[in-house]
DNA sequence: GACCTGCTGCGGCTTG
């Protein structure tokens, strides 16, 4: 909560609006020292107030969209009774839900609301007294809502029979994804469990498309949703993007061979073996950093650990205190709190590097300047990690480090056209037009599906399927899923025992449906996997993927610093380790499907094509675009999309991922061997072979996109997938990953 | 060529 509030309204505190808040809310408004209301703290209070529609409320980091619900809402419930919950917040992370906890306790102690938090910390105690005195405001995450529904299943009705709002925070976090479906699917269910709706509030930052976001909160009734838009535009932008030139592949390897984890004590750069490049990016990185306050974004956690300790060394170099801190989801709660409040606290310099941990939710302050290394993931995500920098009414500062292959003379064509420098002007072009990517939008979401079935089986002891199907499908989130379909799905589940049938045609949990069910890890949408921990003198410092090979005596970096292993526990799966000299980055485990969308493929072909160099490359970035350029031209790229290049054959779509992978899948499905990199397809063989296939291709007008499935190795991507049957999954894949119409056009243009 | 999020009951122990 800030004390400086910035809507230029003056009558803000005194507008009309203001006095239709509880006499209570107004004076705890005085009692901050606020002299005004915020723009979005003034338009949510009619709409809330009134409780009968469902509003969203978006507005960027920091701009009080906390308050802007739960001014109103305390309003309304000031003087309410007990014995039931009176209103729900849903937050995506503990840590959040304790932010909250502890700003609204200042505003409803004063108005006799109780506030109670709920969630994997908080203890049993607490959790029984809400049960047994049910009343105020309750703070929860969509995991243990779960946990609520399946274990206190009889109870939800007297738990919530008064319930007036249910408020959804960081609503961008939840769209598209697993969890924002299981979420939906919770939501629905009480409502079916109270037999009347109750109005939901949605608080996000700033959504491109706001219809998804109201279609999201309300499936099925979008357009009745009321919007409330912050105003406030973007204010100036500092731009700069550097350009590196990578030594030549197998240099590299030689750098990075085995024994360099043995190598003991690093010496002066390079002599321990890391590539001059990243050498060159933490060299420029250390030198406008230090001493100030900023965030790098370094894309995985294996890079945020390698420039986490090259920069810790380069402190001990100049013989200063350390000034970076690593930041990732594999890093200790401890060790994450720690490098957040030292940033937080601005008492010294300090950095953070991070993956996408620090995007969103939590508040670390205002810093000098935000660090992007590599490609960033989605303009989106761009956008998000610049809405960090620049709050205090100065100029936001961006600073991107792009890394390119040194050419050689067997350099493929690919590479010497630079995708990922192309990727990140085209992606800068965009968020400096103000687009972004829409959430993802399309998928089946059936792992979901199999969790709520079985939870609403346990909900409830046993449901008729016709029940489950109305209760889920026909006017739940899962809409999409037809009722034949829903009857196919049922059989496969039965025959994988998550659930039986008895005479009378009530489903029940099967075999293997109880053992899911009755196990802790039921509760959330989404998989985890098994993992070491990582302890050094009796401290976690973090967690491992369990398939890392880890044996005593292995070097290793992590949490910024480096470690030897002194042993390994495998049945606790607890790895100790001691300070060491040296160290190696570990891989971590990832899965990556990709997703750029067409517009970015189509901005970097813009890009090749023009002849202006952005103002912001520096001079290594511009001279990397203009070979990019000149081989783009030398292969008069913008007159075809098909070119042979000694034994390859290489397709340029310029559309998204969808696309490339779609039509990948059907050059495979005429038995050639493609690759893909970035924007290119690379087929092994003759032109005429490819040509003929993409031929086939549009001559088969619009196959199946199921079917182009087959030459999927896995589809199994989600936590229940595997109980999922083989035609359904196929259908869920190809709405996710395929684009079979944009494969289509595509194929048609690459052949004119 | 990735990233992140979340979690209960109960047995066994100590302590008042």
């Amino acid at each position: 909560m800030s004390s400086h509030p910035s809507s230029s309204d003056p009558s803000g505190a005194t507008s009309s609006a203001f006095q239709r808040l509880h006499a209570q809310v107004q004076r705890w408004v005085w009692t901050q020292g606020w002299k005004e209301l915020r723009g979005i703290q003034e338009a949510a209070i009619a709409p809330i107030l009134e409780g009968t529609h469902d509003v969203i409320l978006s507005a960027s980091t920091a701009s009080g969209k906390t308050e802007a619900a739960f001014l109103p809402i305390c309003s309304r419930l000031a003087d309410a009774a007990g014995g039931s919950v009176r209103a729900i917040y849903v937050g995506p992370l503990k840590a959040l839900i304790n932010d909250q906890f502890e700003r609204l306790d200042g505003l409803c102690t004063g108005l006799g609301i109780p506030v109670h938090r709920w969630h994997g910390d908080v203890s049993q105690g607490h959790k029984a007294q809400l049960l047994k005195s049910p009343a105020g405001i309750l703070l929860i995450t969509p995991e243990s809502l779960e946990a609520l529904f399946i274990r206190q299943g009889s109870s939800l009705v007297g738990l919530f029979s008064g319930l007036e709002v249910i408020v959804i925070d960081e609503l961008h976090a939840f769209i598209g994804t697993e969890r924002g479906c299981q979420l939906q699917s919770l939501l629905h269910r009480l409502e079916l469990t109270l037999r009347r709706t109750v109005p939901r509030v949605g608080l996000s930052a700033t959504l491109g498309d706001m219809s998804l976001a109201a279609e999201f909160i309300r499936p099925g009734g979008g357009a009745k949703v009321q919007l409330c838009n912050s105003t406030a535009g973007g204010g100036e932008l500092l731009l700069q993007l550097r350009g590196y030139r990578r030594r030549a592949p197998d240099a590299r390897q030689l750098a990075s061979s085995e024994d360099d984890s043995n190598r003991g004590p690093g010496g002066p750069e390079p002599a321990d073996g890391r590539p001059e490049d990243e050498h060159d990016v933490g060299a420029h990185l250390f030198k406008t950093l230090r001493g100030t306050h900023n965030l790098v974004f370094a894309n995985s956690r294996a890079n945020v650990e390698l420039y986490a300790d090259l920069l810790r060394r380069m402190c001990e170099e100049a013989r200063l205190p350390n000034e970076f801190f690593p930041h990732h989801g594999n890093l200790s709660k401890e060790l994450r709190e720690e490098a957040e409040s030292a940033l937080k606290a601005k008492q010294r310099p300090v950095s953070l590097v991070c993956t996408t941990t620090l995007e969103m939710g939590i508040d670390v302050g205002a810093v000098q300047s935000i660090a992007q290394v590599g490609v960033p993931p989605s303009v989106a995500s761009l956008r998000q990690r610049l809405g960090r920098s620049g709050r205090k009414g100065g100029p936001a500062v961006l600073r991107m480090y792009l890394q390119e292959a040194e050419l050689t003379s067997t350099s493929p064509l690919p590479d010497q056209l630079r995708v990922r420098l192309v990727q990140s002007v085209a992606m800068l072009d965009l968020l400096l037009t103000n687009w972004f990517e829409p959430p993802a939008s399309g998928a089946y979401h059936f792992s979901t599906l199999v969790q709520q079935l079985l939870s609403l089986i346990a909900q409830h002891g046993g449901v008729k399927a016709g029940e489950a199907f109305l209760a889920l499908c026909h006017q739940g989130p899962f809409a999409r899923v037809a009722r034949h379909d829903f009857a196919s799905f049922l059989r496969g589940l039965g025959q994988r025992e998550l659930i039986s049938q008895s005479s009378d045609g009530t489903l029940l949990l099967g075999r293997v449906g109880e053992r899911l069910v009755n196990h802790y890890s039921f509760y959330a949408a989404f998989a985890s996997v098994e993992e070491f921990r990582l302890v050094s003198g009796g401290r976690t410092l973090g967690t491992m993927p369990i398939d890392q090979p880890l044996f005593v005596g292995t070097y290793l970096i992590f949490g910024g610093r480096r470690w030897r292993v002194l042993a390994v526990q495998g049945d606790e799966k607890v790895v100790e380790l001691e300070p060491a000299p040296a160290g190696r980055v570990p891989m971590f485990e990832s899965t990556g499907v990709g997703g750029v969308h067409d517009r970015v493929r189509e901005q970097m072909r813009s890009v090749y094509a023009s002849d202006t160099l952005p103002r912001y490359l520096d001079a290594r970035a511009q001279e990397l675009l203009t070979e990019a350029r000149a081989t783009f031209r030398r292969w008069r790229l913008s007159e075809r999309a098909i070119v042979a290049s000694g034994r390859q054959v290489h397709v340029f779509p310029w559309a998204g991922d969808a696309v490339v992978h779609t039509l990948a899948l059907a050059l495979r499905a005429h038995g050639l061997a493609v690759e893909t990199l970035g924007p290119v397809l690379s087929v092994e063989g003759q032109q005429s072979d490819v040509e003929s296939a993409l031929r086939a291709l549009v001559a088969a007008g619009e196959p199946r996109a199921e079917s182009l499935t087959r030459y999927v190795a896995n589809m199994a991507l989600e936590k229940h997938d595997g109980f999922v049957p083989e035609e359904l999954l196929a259908r869920d894949y190809a709405a996710r990953y395929l684009d079979v119409q944009g494969a289509l056009r595509a194929a048609q243009q690459v052949l004119q």
